[in-house]
DNA sequence: ACAATTGTTCAGTATTGATTAAACATTATG
DNA sequence: CATAATGTTTAATCAATACTGAACAATTGT
């Protein structure tokens, strides 16, 4: 079966949307990110809003979200008018930093916990030693991957 | 400043509750898996619900829910009547076994619209490659995380 | 047989948060 | 100056879903 152009990219958005959402975060973040990959750059604000069909508000607050995530750039063009919008040039590794600030923040949780904890609970010391183990080599392991992606 | 051992436990399982809602999970999904960690099982389900102040129906949903993810396991104790419930032996590999499985659907959609798109479109083509490129790394990243963890 | 316990399911409630539409402030344009 | 365009903000609406409580079926114990 064969699908147009604009039929594959649609759902391309549609499918980083649902991505998204499964993250936790807005569907409409991440329309925008999937039109801003799958469409050629960059996006004035208002073509955004026409393009997923969205209200100025969402691409508004959605924007600002993605902006200090790391993952979009607000330029300005010389000679045009209103902000536009691209994809930052490390958006990758936004992403990651993200990551890694909420394991650092779950590995400070046992950390901590475990540090309040008298010795004597032994088992338990051995569960939160563990939960140590994995974010510290999971923020290791991310470490590790920006590296590599960053050539 | 002094905490009791109590108190201490108590930071550690609402931190955990939000831990995962963060992740877009149940809250008390969260408050299980920490209560498991910082106290020393197996516990019963009626337990859970009279420990964490929660429903039965509550206990039900989110136990089958983080069994199904792998990352507690459902018991029964000899001469003991009901469910017990404690720490999957493996709770980290199974955590990232889900991490895998949505990057994989992630990639295969890349994949999948860069196939059905033109070369034509090079720019397009070219950001829909380094978006395979991120999450084919991740996914090895995650595969070496996990051979690590396991010894 | 009867009562109590156990876990699931389902309907209803509550809460959270995404989205919109409109009001607003700011700035450009003619 | 007046009007239009632009982006933000706010209040209101809508949708999704976490959670509860009760009904239920199945099992155990007396």
């Amino acid at each position: 079966m064969e699908f147009s152009i604009d039929e594959v990219k649609a759902r391309f958005i549609e499918q980083k949307g649902m991505e998204y959402q499964a993250e936790g975060m807005p569907r409409i973040a991440g329309k925008i990110v999937g039109l801003l990959i799958i469409e050629d750059g960059p996006f004035s604000f208002s073509k955004l809003a026409e393009s997923l069909q969205v209200s100025r508000g969402s691409i508004s607050t959605n924007t600002r979200l993605l902006e200090n995530l790391g993952l979009i750039e607000r330029i300005s063009l010389p000679g045009k008018r209103g902000d536009y919008f691209q994809l930052s040039a490390t958006p990758y590794r936004s992403m990651l930093k993200g990551i890694n600030a909420r394991l650092q923040r779950a590995l400070a949780n046992a950390t901590q916990t475990r540090a309040q904890l008298p010795e004597e609970l032994g088992s338990v010391q051995k569960r939160l030693a563990a939960l140590e183990r994995f974010y510290r080599e999971f923020l290791d392991s991310s470490h590790r991957l920006i590296e590599t992606l960053e050539r």
